[in-house]
RNA sequence: CGGGGCGUAGCGUAGCCCGGUUAUCGCGCCACAUUUGGGAUGUGGAGGUCGCAAGUUCGAAUCUUGCCGCCCCGACCA
């Protein structure tokens, strides 16, 4: 046996790590909490990005590239977001090496300290606002809507592979409007469009919601976010859309001409997704097999083993299968025809359900004389005979019905996972027997929150948005409430 | 930064308590042959600063001290 994969009852944490290093997506690097993405989990990272960045422009949105450094003066400059990133961040402080006059190799030449010194982004709100400065006089210059895909650092004291590593990749939007409603709309948007893209084309269900305010982001004055539930009950943020009023307008002084010739400060949005996304996608759907890739972005989408004894009969597989390839092409099937002698049929089949490709098409001399092959699919195992003609059409209806399905499932777990707590013992129960969502009274302050965090572990993981108004009493206090929010335990 | 675990070939490991031939086994790798419908088999072969450094000793993977690195759990966070 080749690879083996820990069952998610057995450990759940090393069935994760298990399944990103033996099924090729990434790899733990010679740097502490920084991650090697291999060309899988890149390829799988470049659809996921591809679609986004495709939605973005849609919405009309244009890329830039702001710089890797930051000068530290910058950070300093909105209160709330220093002190939301100060703990986190890595400083570069000289500019040169040397060689050591005491022979004990290269080291930093005392000589060359930056006279300011610079910060490795966590994110770049700070350099893009006094860069906007510049760019923006009058409302004329207004909206700008721009985004940027970027690796960003961020010290983090325990990393896990894809989840929180130091080093990762994303994009941050950056918005600069003339009213405060044009920011808020542009907000919403983006969560919208993020949603859309974790349930379309991740198959992952998702909660719309805002945070509360020490869950928030640090400079924002509302942070928005798609929450999704993984299958061992716990939540995870998978992406977040910020409101930022004008507090970057004014940490950098950035203020335009609006119609009436009044001078006011810009309104602002920022938001991200990153390569979390990817971990959201292996906890959410994956099984003690492997990965479960959603179609959509999977790199491969149909695999092709062929069963041969002797070149023969390798020949006469090789032509039909070149004949129905140009058909998957043709319909935009990215399909893989593994005739690799190395491995045998079922070193293959293994192997790609351990890397979640949707479908695998097996062909041997038996099926050509009966114009068949056998199709198996990767989220439930089915496996079923199917006629050569129209397989290009026939499989392409399944990529979709597996892209449906796998969101279903998620869907069905989700909604299985989500309850309502009514009393602090219900709600203690529901998180120790089966986690997820529980939705329940809270008091709205911050204290209470920080006291359930402190009993439970769970935090609110958002309020969701069109939420029911309905009167009830805070699940620890008993003081009054006017709508349930969402608790969960988080990664 | 606290608690736990680990470091021996590309990967996973035995040996360590109780120091003593050529460091064990499996997977993988290379060659050849037979194979190919669920992780093939045989034969032959290559591959090791036993995490690093110092010490004890005639002799250290094994004992002592120090250091380094990684993983897991927690606090912090996307």
């Amino acid at each position: 046996m080749g690879k083996e994969i820990t069952k998610r009852e057995t450990d759940y944490s090393q069935w994760y790590n298990d399944i990103i290093l033996k099924a090729g997506l990434a790899d733990y690097s010679a740097v502490r909490g920084c991650m090697v993405i291999k060309p899988y989990g890149f390829a799988l990272w470049e659809n996921m990005r591809d679609q986004l960045d495709k939605m973005f422009k849609e919405t009309g949105h244009q890329n830039a590239y702001f710089p890797l450094f930051i000068p530290k003066s910058f950070l300093s400059k909105e209160a709330a977001h220093v002190e939301g990133f100060a703990k986190e961040c890595a400083v570069v402080t000289h500019y040169r090496l040397m060689n050591d006059p005491d022979g004990g190799g290269i080291v930093v030449d005392p000589d060359a300290k930056l006279e300011e010194e610079l910060i490795v982004r966590p994110t770049s709100e700070t350099i893009i606002w006094n860069t906007y400065k510049t760019w923006i006089q009058s409302y004329r210059d207004l909206p700008i809507l721009v985004n940027q895909w970027a690796n960003v650092v961020r010290w983090e004291m325990r990393t896990r592979l894809f989840l929180r590593t130091t080093e990762f990749l994303w994009q941050e939007g950056h918005t600069a409007h003339a009213t405060s409603q044009e920011a808020i709309d542009e907000t919403k948007l983006i969560l919208d469009v993020y949603a859309t893209f974790a349930e379309e084309w991740m198959s992952l269900p998702v909660v719309k919601g805002v945070k509360s305010i020490s869950e928030r982001f640090a400079g924002a004055v509302d942070t928005y976010c798609i929450e999704a539930l993984m299958q061992d009950g716990k939540a995870l943020q998978s992406g977040t859309s910020h409101y930022l009023g004008q507090n970057f307008a004014k940490a950098f002084d950035v203020q335009f001409t609006d119609k009436e010739n009044k001078l006011d400060y810009v309104w602002a949005s920022s938001w991200g997704v990153s390569t979390r996304l990817i971990g959201a996608l292996v906890m959410a759907h994956s099984d003690d097999d492997g990965l479960v890739l959603p179609p959509k972005i999977a790199p491969i989408q149909v695999v092709i083993v062929p069963i041969y004894k002797g070149d023969e009969q390798k020949k006469m597989i090789d032509e039909k299968v070149k004949m129905f390839m140009e058909d998957f092409k043709a319909l935009g099937v990215k399909v893989k025809y593994d005739d690799n002698d190395n491995n045998r049929p079922g070193w293959k089949f293994a192997e790609y359900e351990l890397k979640g490709v949707p479908v695998r098409i097996a062909i041997g001399a038996r099926d050509i004389q009966n114009n068949v092959v056998e199709v198996a699919r990767r989220d439930t195992k089915e496996k079923t005979s199917v006629s050569i003609d129209g397989l290009a059409n026939t499989v392409a209806v399944l990529l979709n019905d597996i892209q449906q399905n796998i969101y279903t499932k998620a869907k069905n777990f989700r909604d299985e996972h989500i309850a309502k707590a009514d009393t602090w013992d219900e709600f203690e129960k529901l998180l120790d027997s089966k986690g997820g969502f529980i939705s329940a009274h809270w008091d709205g302050t911050a204290e209470t929150e920080e006291k359930i965090k402190e009993l439970t572990k769970a935090t609110i993981r958002c309020i969701p948005l069109n939420n029911l108004q309905e009167e009830g009493k805070c699940i620890l206090t008993g003081k009054p409430s006017k709508e349930r929010v969402l608790f969960a335990r988080a990664y």
